[in-house]
DNA sequence: TTAGGCAGTTTCCTCTAGGAAACCACTTCC
DNA sequence: GGAAGTGGTTTCCTAGAGGAAACTGCCTAA
C-alpha cells in the first residue's frame, strides 16, 4: 500500500546519499579523521609531531594520508626555512569547515564511552 | 622552544582521539553511514527496501552491516507476522543520537559538491 | 665523527573488506 | 506448477588498504 511512498522519497535521499558518499570518499581510510582531529586541536604541527600525536600511525600512512588531504585542499603543507628543515601542516580555511563534522563525531564517541562504562568513569 | 606545549596538549587530545577511534570503529566499513542515513529518512524499512535505497550494496554486505549495527544497539530488527514474512529495520532511540553526526556529514558533502561544481549547479 | 632529530620514500608482505553469484525456505499470485 | 517477492546465508575470489622495516638525505650538537 504505502510502498510507493518509499520510492517517492528516493529523489530526496539521492542528494543525501551522494553527499554522504562524497564526504566518506574524501575522508576514507583509517587515519583521516584522526589527523584532522589532531590538526583542529594542534593548529600547526610538524610531521614528527603528527607521528607522535596520532596514536599508532606509521610514516608511510601518515605521509600518504597527508598527501590525500593536501590534494583535497583540506590541509596545507608549508616548508619552513629553518636551520634543520621543518614542515608545518595545518588545516586550510576550507579544511576548517570540517570542524563541525569531526566535533560531532568526537562528541558522540565521548557519550558512547559514558554509556558503555557508565557516567562515573571518565 | 614551544615544543613542550604540544606535549602538554596530549592528555586533552587523548580523550578526543579515543572518542574518534570509538566512533569510527563502530561506524567502520563502506556502508554504515549510508544505511543509517537512509534509516534516518526512511524510518521503518524492510531488507529489500534498504537493498534498493542503498545504492550499490549487495545482500551479503547489507546483512552483515545490519547485524553489526544491531549488535551495537543502533538499529532494531523486528520480524512482523505478516502473510509473507517481512522484517522492519529502524533506528533505535540510541541510534537516533547519531543523527547530528550523519547530518553534519551530509551537510558537508552538499557544500563540497557546490564548491566543486559551483553554486549554479544543483 | 658519530649519534640523533627532521621528513619522508620504497619495498615487501599480509590480511581482510567487500563483490558476484548461487542457493535456501516460505508464500502468494496467476 | 511456476514465476515472483520476501529475507536472507554461503562460497569463492581478489584488489588494495595498511603495517614493518630498511633506506635516504640533510643538519646540528657533543
Amino acid at each position: 500500500m504505502k510502498k510507493k511512498a518509499v520510492v517517492n522519497d528516493t529523489a530526496v535521499c539521492q542528494v543525501r546519499m551522494q553527499a554522504i558518499s562524497d564526504t566518506m570518499s574524501i575522508l576514507s581510510g583509517k587515519w583521516k579523521f584522526h589527523i584532522l582531529g589532531t590538526l583542529i586541536e594542534g593548529n600547526k604541527l610538524g610531521f614528527m609531531d603528527l607521528l607522535r600525536e596520532v596514536n599508532g600511525i606509521g610514516t608511510k600512512m601518515l605521509s600518504k594520508e597527508l598527501q590525500d588531504l593536501e590534494m583535497n585542499r583540506l590541509v596545507s603543507r608549508t616548508v619552513m626555512n629553518t636551520k634543520p628543515i621543518t614542515v608545518e601542516y595545518s588545516l586550510t580555511e576550507y579544511g576548517e569547515t570540517l570542524s563541525p563534522v569531526i566535533n560531532e563525531l568526537a562528541k558522540w564517541g565521548v557519550e558512547y564511552r559514558k554509556s558503555v562504562y557508565g557516567d562515573t568513569q571518565v
